[in-house]
DNA sequence: GTAACTGCAAAATATTTGCATCCTT
DNA sequence: AAGGATGCAAATATTTTGCAGTTAC
């Protein structure tokens, strides 16, 4: 794990600092996605909340991390497949996010449905987000 | 115009207004979908922010309006369909975010493709975010 | 007349920026 | 040693809350 997140950093051409490491630990011992919020729980306040913006926004622009759109004003981030570039997401999987414990997961198996658009626009990306209740909170 | 959006208001028990009249009629003149800024914007600064918030509050929690998940941090909204009761949402047309002019378009008649979730989920509501350019950005 | 709504002020939160210091390379 | 990253302070921006005055019904 540390060489592994150390490796990604370098891939990326970003210096292998604490703060860095920590965080992208975070997302890969995540089962869902991170928001800001979380990150500061998780790291005991240890950094700067000033240091986790710069953070997350560097990854999202070395496309190690994408944003995920949410209906409630917190941004949520999640690991990037390999496939993404530096900018340029192919992120068609699946976000489910669970309305009774607020996580949200990747469901990486379920494959994304076409969607057929109208004349004239031209898709670069598909989201999809889906609210319910997970299999956990189902089973309690 | 002027009177259907006070019918609106009445159906949902809310007291008709001024500032609720104008707000849901930007709603039903824009083509897409509206975030606070706009209806500031919109609005010609004529009501207070706080209001604009709470009105939109308001209007969510009626069933008037619903929020559209965005990966901006910035909560856009748009018009319930008829059969969105209070605190219900049956929303389930395709939202298309153009990455040039930023206008968020509702996509009606695009239906919904079915989401097979994994075992355990159950699912409550279905949202499609896609992004790309929009007719209009095209052809210019 | 009463309940509900608005606007103002202010508090609480969240985000961004500048700069000095420290760490990685 | 040099460039980049961090932490602190402070500037902005955003959202929430309380309350007095106003408006809709």
């Amino acid at each position: 794990m540390e060489a592994a997140v150390s490796e990604i950093l370098k891939r990326s051409q970003l210096s292998v600092t604490d703060s860095r490491k920590r965080i992208l630990e975070f997302f890969h011992q995540s089962s869902g996605a991170l928001a800001h919020a979380d990150i500061e729980r998780l790291s005991g306040e240890q950094f700067d909340r000033v240091t986790i913006y710069r953070t997350l926004q560097t990854f999202v622009e070395k496309g190690i991390i994408h944003s995920i759109p949410t209906a409630d004003n917190s941004i949520r981030y999640a690991l990037c497949k390999d496939d993404c570039a530096e900018g340029h997401h192919h992120d068609n999987h699946i976000h489910f996010v669970c309305d009774k414990c607020g996580t949200t997961f990747c469901l990486d198996h379920v494959s994304i449905p076409a969607v057929q658009l109208p004349m004239g626009f031209t898709s670069s990306q598909t989201d999809v987000i889906v609210s319910g209740v997970c299999k956990q909170c189902n089973a309690a």
